[in-house]
DNA sequence: TCTCGATTGACAGCATACTTACAATATGGA
DNA sequence: TCCATATTGTAAGTATGCTGTCAATCGAGA
């Protein structure tokens, strides 16, 4: 609870808004992203795991032996801090990593046993935070919403610094040579 | 939409797609914040001030004296990390803090003249940002987006970790002692 | 007035998210 | 074949963004 105090108010010299920052898009993009981030984990936290854990999870059971650079384009993070990620998956025993037969360089990440069965387990929970984080918006809203981010997602998307290279940029992981 | 082709793809077992992730809410409001950022950094590399950097300087410029705490509900950062910012901003130069004459716990802000004159030149970059974050859409789907992100980022304000409490609890500062 | 609970800033620790750099390895072209 | 170039994982460094904890301080009620 903010303290009310129920004071006159004085003198504050020139009460310059703070409007510059409340409707900057910048701004509230970030504000939903700590929204969502504190919803997925509160929704997932019997499972101690996070939201970029999760979306790595489901990437490598989409694409089994799959490496780290190109887990890291299909969800679009950067090499280095999908690293230390892969590190926390595997010292949580949820994946492993195996020498690529064919390039020395890489390593091949697989879901474990233990890994499979969480996603199956935590889905219920996912979903459930995805469905809270507009929960508040009304039925059409969340339609238009989420359609207008997605396409403002893909238009941007080499604006960011690691761009997201989908499945296409993969195809060779199911090539033999 | 990033190029995610339903193709049939040959040698690959069982591709579950990775719809569960594209398009979860979630994910576009990580996607975007990354976006957001990239794109405000790239704009203000002149000025090497970060998007909360930035929001910090306004505020302090909006509420001369302002202590910590009270910043970091203003733009709704934790303590912890505001302490950090604080401290990048002061070895800038951008903002001093001067122990409070009636609270021995607590420092107040204010803008350097440097941290102003900061200010006053880097508007123009910021709002081209912000401006280009929103380009890809038609300006009548910019209207709708933002509208409803910030309807979607108030409802939720109690569902982030540290709520933004605005101006109305800060009416204390106006206080004379 | 005195004491207990709340507040404040600081710190340690973890997890993204980015930068640059580097060694090992792979690859294509002369 | 050999070499220039590129790729891969890793590391160090910076900056959010959160969890705790802690000592100093404050403030309100007994």
């Amino acid at each position: 609870m903010p303290p009310r105090t129920s004071k006159p108010m004085p003198s504050k010299p020139d009460p310059i808004t703070m409007d510059a920052v409340y409707t900057a898009p910048g701004y509230l993009f970030r504000r939903m992203q700590q929204i969502a981030v504190a919803i997925f984990v509160e929704e997932c936290k019997a499972y101690d795991l996070t939201p970029v854990q999760y979306a790595s999870l489901v990437s490598i059971r989409t694409h089994p032996g799959i490496d780290a650079t190109r887990l890291s384009a299909v969800i679009a993070f950067d090499r280095s801090t999908l690293g230390s990620v892969i590190e926390r998956l595997e010292a949580k025993a949820y994946i492993e990593r195996k020498p690529s037969p064919g390039d020395k360089r890489t390593k091949l990440l697989y879901l474990t046993r233990s890994g499979a069965a969480l996603l199956r387990e935590i889905i219920p929970s996912v979903e459930r935070a995805q469905a809270r984080m507009l929960q508040p918006l009304k039925p059409a809203d969340r339609k238009t919403l989420l359609a207008l981010l997605t396409q403002l997602v893909d238009l941007n998307n080499e604006a960011s610094r690691v761009p997201l290279r989908a499945e296409d940029a993969l195809e060779h992981l199911g090539k033999s040579g």
